[in-house]
DNA sequence: TTGAAAGCGCTAACAG
DNA sequence: CTGTTAGCGCTTTCAA
């Protein structure tokens, strides 16, 4: 066969596939330039041309190449967000925060869940990475490990170079100087309050229950806990906080287990309220009356809370505005304007309020 | 300034910015094709030079641009999913097997929350149609309306230009022809039998409440509500049927208006278990026993239904693994194995069983 | 086994 | 207001 000009293969292509600006620029009798233009509305186009431009389109069904813009211009328009587990209505909330407030930034949301693999997050975000998300969310406690903070701290590094940042959602920061946000409610305060609650209604008694013990978010709570106990001079007896996993199943089984093993409590704050669901379970089972025989709270204010009979007294989560906090703070510092020495570390703290609702009652007289 | 070879504009890169296979080759001292051959693994390359550019990619930090990729090769790696509202339980399992079938085929997932926008179904599909997407997956009853169908089927033609699929899942199929998968349940199915576990327990004034009424979803589950009744020759009361919306606000009204109305029931079918737990509160507000009173039962079997008291007698829908049926079907047509005359509408039906539970007994002789 | 080079589809200077 | 053109970073022939 004659030597084909190398052009020809270009030349040859499939005339079923998709349709590309350069169609649209042909049939128009305009340039690529222009087509782009209206296509992106950003330059003065003449009002003729424009339509021209639309039509053929239309005519087309032309639809742009987001990968082909992601390499031209540099906005992928896409934000990523890393959650351990979907379907949990704790990390839901939060990706329904993060995705409304991404579309009303014209973004689509790269949704990832890590299913509780430990090492999955950090592959996600190097996938993030190589997306080149324009933020990249991470969300829920951190393990805390000063070496996984420092191989995030580096993909922190290498976002912030390729323009787009790293944001964690609901986990403490990472020291100062690493390009990342951190947005985060107050922990603490919360589990603080919950516990002034129970503390209020006589009891000194309480059993904490729940959560992965290195977990950055059972440390915080915890560490609340202790608070509340501190600040009204009361002793608290450290057999009384028993940690491990968050889940139903567990809280059901630790409860029956802490009944078995003759630990003396009156009330239990669960880790959240999907623990929470275990702990009724398990009381329902010994045939102990919530609050009569013991009050019980919770953590997050998910919407199996009211579901639960009694309805249980929990911590309200900002979780649909943390999501949008952290696509804000994502996003600002691609703006153009942003201040580039504003692209240190910055932390957003939401707060939290007491849901008080039927499952707490003074301790039965003894 | 003395006029600049053009391409210094190029040249001049910010050395901040985010290291590319050039960079690599350089380092490396190999060409940028070699370097490709190694990241994808795909071709021979000698050990000592595999080992060179290895090194290189480290001590760079090199992460691949995963649009580049995308643009000069073909697939995307990223696979659309869109739902009605991703914390819904209901969605959100759906999206989770989604999710973990695109992960293992190395691919990431972009999720899209039409939060109930009629509309913005649509506008995500063609963002997904934008990212070439390697399929989109459309989750969840969809609204019976044949100019709706035709654009549906319009934009499924397009994804199949561009080389993805359209799938459709946990909704009826489009007509033939349409270059769409269809991955379902069995929606009739599951509600005829869970009608006959209700007639068998002597139930025969069944109310169905809820679902929008022009959803397939809903067409669909009243259509085996009534089958059941057909099936043992019975007469349905068409009165009994009030269907409108999903949700628990939705379920507590309109059973409180059906008991105010006077109608006549011992029994409620709730067209999903969030409507269930409407219809508990309601019943439990107006001092009425389940199943003492009133039978009550479900349908999807997600987890609030054994929260529920007592525990919901529900269908359970493989949620998770229509996700992944969804995912596979949708890849499946891009293997280059495929038969092209396969590209035809294809379905793929999951069954439904019947959870028993506490909340269905006789009804209470009069 | 490796390199050179031509694009993939689009954007953004720059020059009319 | 519009066209030309040089890439964005990567894959993939084709040649060596």
């Amino acid at each position: 066969m004659a030597a084909e000009p190398p052009r020809a293969r270009a030349r040859r292509r499939d005339p079923e596939a998709a349709r590309t600006i350069r169609d649209v620029a042909a049939r128009a009798g305009v340039s690529t330039a222009t087509v782009s233009r209206v296509v992106n509305g950003n330059y003065p186009v003449a009002a003729g041309t424009r339509t021209a431009v639309e039509r053929a389109m239309r005519e087309l069904g032309y639809v742009a190449n987001a990968h082909a813009r992601a390499l031209a211009g540099s906005t992928t328009r896409v934000v990523g967000i890393v959650v351990s587990e979907i379907v949990d209505p704790f990390f839901a909330y939060i990706a329904r925060g993060v995705q409304s407030e991404a579309l009303s930034s014209g973004r689509l949301c790269l949704v990832c869940s890590t299913q509780g693999g430990d090492s999955a997050e950090l592959r996600f975000v190097d996938l993030l990475l190589e997306q080149r998300a324009d933020a990249v969310i991470l969300v829920g406690g951190a393990v805390e490990d000063q070496e996984y903070f420092a191989t995030i701290g580096q993909r922190a590094e290498q976002l912030a170079k390729s323009g787009s940042s790293l944001v964690l959602c609901g986990r403490p920061g990472l020291k100062a100087g690493v390009p990342a946000y951190a947005v985060d409610y107050d922990n603490a305060g919360g589990a603080a309050a919950i516990t002034d609650h129970l503390l209020s209604a006589g009891h000194t008694r309480i059993l904490y229950l729940g959560g992965p013990t290195t977990l950055s978010t059972t440390t915080a709570r915890v560490r609340g806990f202790r608070q509340a106990y501190a600040a009204r001079r009361l002793e608290h007896d450290p057999a009384l906080v028993r940690t491990g996993a968050f889940g139903r199943q567990w809280g059901h089984d630790q409860t029956l287990r802490a009944l078995d093993d003759g630990l003396d409590f009156t009330a239990v704050f669960a880790a959240n309220d999907i623990v929470a669901a275990g702990v009724y379970a398990a009381l329902r089972e010994r045939g102990l009356s919530i609050p009569g025989d013991i009050s019980v709270v919770g953590y997050d204010d998910v919407p199996v809370a009211v579901e639960l009979q009694p309805a249980l007294t929990t911590v309200r989560v900002p979780l649909e505005e943390l999501g949008r906090a952290a696509v804000r703070a994502g996003i600002a510092g691609q703006q153009p304007s942003a201040d580039p020495f504003a692209h240190q570390q910055q932390a957003t703290t939401l707060g939290t309020v007491v849901v008080v609702r039927d499952s707490v009652a003074p301790p039965r007289a003894r």
